[in-house]
DNA sequence: AATTGGTTCTGAAACGTTACGGTTACCCGA
DNA sequence: TCGGGTAACCGTAACGTTTCAGAACCAATT
């Protein structure tokens, strides 16, 4: 028996030495985690759900930041953090059946994953983070709609008219090519969808028409990709007086793309990212910062506390629009004051 | 019975179709993962212990590195990553007890830390990274020792003489001060003993007695704990002409300090790292570039391979000495040839 | 001396699964 | 018609823990 181990209490002194120098010569290892989960209906972790390879958790600075955030809430609440393997390429769901856990925090996985589902059907907790709507789910997120349309004003305001759009992926399908309306509108990653919707109302405001704006979208979250998608947008047109990221570390491949051109920045181009990541301030970039930290240690904190029947709890975190030097006026601007 | 869930060649699709249809009728929410854990002694998971505040894993770079490399071979096993909140402040061990996983991966901690013994002790297998000579324990690193003396020799053929060290700490109780010598060779950090050992091996054998080169010891590893180490170095001796750090990111500090103080690196200033983090590249920093995500692969694999009760296996991984821009002769070099 | 109260100890049940062996049912050839 | 063989099915034990009820014990009170 071994309350000696957990009940101190419960029994002498004598008893527990004894028991516990019989253990040890017997060569027990202690108390079994696995069984005690089984009887305490407690495994002492939280389960992270993300929809790529387990790697790119390390790679993209924005979600190293929610993870170091969620990591702290964790540790608080003397959680362990358990990574979920779900290749995104395979449907193979079994990971998520298997995972030993209290509950489950989901970041940024499409609405339509089926990883996503199989998480909603175990009998556990679940905080989405990043994440639309879901009928009696904890979420946590920004206004990314209106977050993004406050760029779109700003660069509306120095007279960008003629902007072309860089975004990550919108579906679990590779799409490394010009993104049309009807499959931004049916963009199965919530946030994406959300700032380009964003992007639309603004232009569409300021009479431009959005079908006519072009976007071009990468499913590798990578500098490169946003180079190339760059490239692609700067190939079709010219013209192009900005190129609005919906990420930072897209638009820290537009940059590079735009110096490999001898495109001056601001002057000859404007470009803007999402996210404030640490790279963006030595950049310069003009960005949208957003707390990924504390998304992270709010996802965390309301998983930890657990969730009440009740309805759902949403935290919608600030953001906070960083004006740097990668955007100004476009250089034609004085023309068509005085244009036709 | 729910072999409908996982042996479904073990019966008729008939039957199974109807216990699946009956099993969702009465809410069944599929095999609970922790009891079948116990049953198979099985639970899919890869538990990482490391001595810091669990949030410390995403804010170092190396570390960052070395956990996308381990993330790598977790997916690759089809294996969970868990990571196990141990605080080094509090000895408190029971998140290791509670750890339901099927292997251990100690990364980096202190040779008499509790929570390491407590890995060791419970009866699963176990590789560590970055640690001493542990006997019957699989172990990847580097070779520290020689590559720190690679970089020393570098530094003595420039003709320093005069340099001061900055070191990450090396025990469990934090001192932010000098280091003496009994300290360095007590350091219960086994990456920073090799790395002051190959130091002190190559400064004594060019003549330069160890026991009067400062080294200074700083507890958190932080930008800002590199700049103040650098300070109080060169508070102690203005005179010296090359600064020693054991990682880059404490390097990036005393660049910092260097460049507040209005001293040219490397005109008056030499200043070395360790690792080769990304951000060493911009930096031009003179470091040893060591393949941190390998090590993190290579200790994944060694585990989720199985190990046989042999002997333990040891993987060494190459460095490569990286002559950055951080690095030149003394000023007052020329001053020596003609000098007494 | 018997009842009460409290403490220490012991035994058995339950957590939910999988592995395994036994039983039934069925089909085919003799 | 019967025997043998295979496929399908079913029941039970075991994984190692915790919990909880009750037994045993001792001391103190009536």
């Amino acid at each position: 028996m071994s309350n000696a181990y957990n009940r101190p209490d419960q029994l002498s002194p004598e008893l527990r030495r004894r028991v516990l120098e019989t253990a040890r010569r017997l060569g027990y290892p202690g108390p079994d985690p696995v069984a005690r989960s089984l009887r305490t209906r407690k495994a002492g972790a939280v389960g992270l759900l993300l929809t790529e390879n387990l790697s790119y958790a390390f790679r993209d600075p924005a979600a190293i930041s929610f993870l170091e955030g969620l990591a702290l809430a964790c540790e608080d609440a003397g959680q362990g953090l358990h990574l979920v393997p779900a290749n995104p390429e395979r449907e193979d769901i079994t990971a998520v059946h298997r995972a030993g856990v209290d509950g489950f925090v989901v970041y940024s996985v499409p609405d339509d994953d089926p990883h996503l589902a199989a998480v909603l059907e175990r009998p556990v907790p679940t905080v989405v983070a990043d994440q639309p709507n879901l009928a009696n789910v904890d979420r946590v997120g920004i206004d990314d709609r209106s977050a993004m349309g406050q760029l779109a004003d700003h660069l509306i305001e120095l007279g960008h008219r003629r902007v072309g759009v860089v975004c990550m992926r919108l579906s679990r399908n590779r799409n490394d090519d010009f993104a049309s309306v009807e499959r931004q509108r049916a963009a199965h990653f919530h946030v994406q969808r959300a700032r380009l919707a964003g992007l639309a109302a603004s232009f569409d405001a300021a009479k431009v028409d959005w079908s006519s704006v072009p976007v071009v979208e990468r499913f590798d979250h990578t500098i490169a990709s946003g180079a190339s998608a760059a490239a692609q947008l700067l190939d079709r047109d010219p013209q192009i007086t900005a190129l609005v990221c919906t990420s930072d570390i897209l638009a820290l491949g537009a940059l590079e793309e735009a110096k490999r051109r001898g495109l001056r920045v601001p002057q000859d181009l404007s470009v803007t990212g999402f996210d404030g990541v640490p790279a963006a301030g030595p950049a310069g970039l003009t960005t949208v910062r957003q707390p990924m930290l504390e998304k992270g240690r709010a996802a965390g904190k309301l998983l930890v506390e657990g969730t009440e029947p009740g309805r759902p709890r949403v935290v919608t975190l600030d953001t906070e629009l960083v004006l740097g030097g990668t955007t100004a006026k476009p250089h034609n601007v004085e023309e068509r004051w005085f244009g036709p």
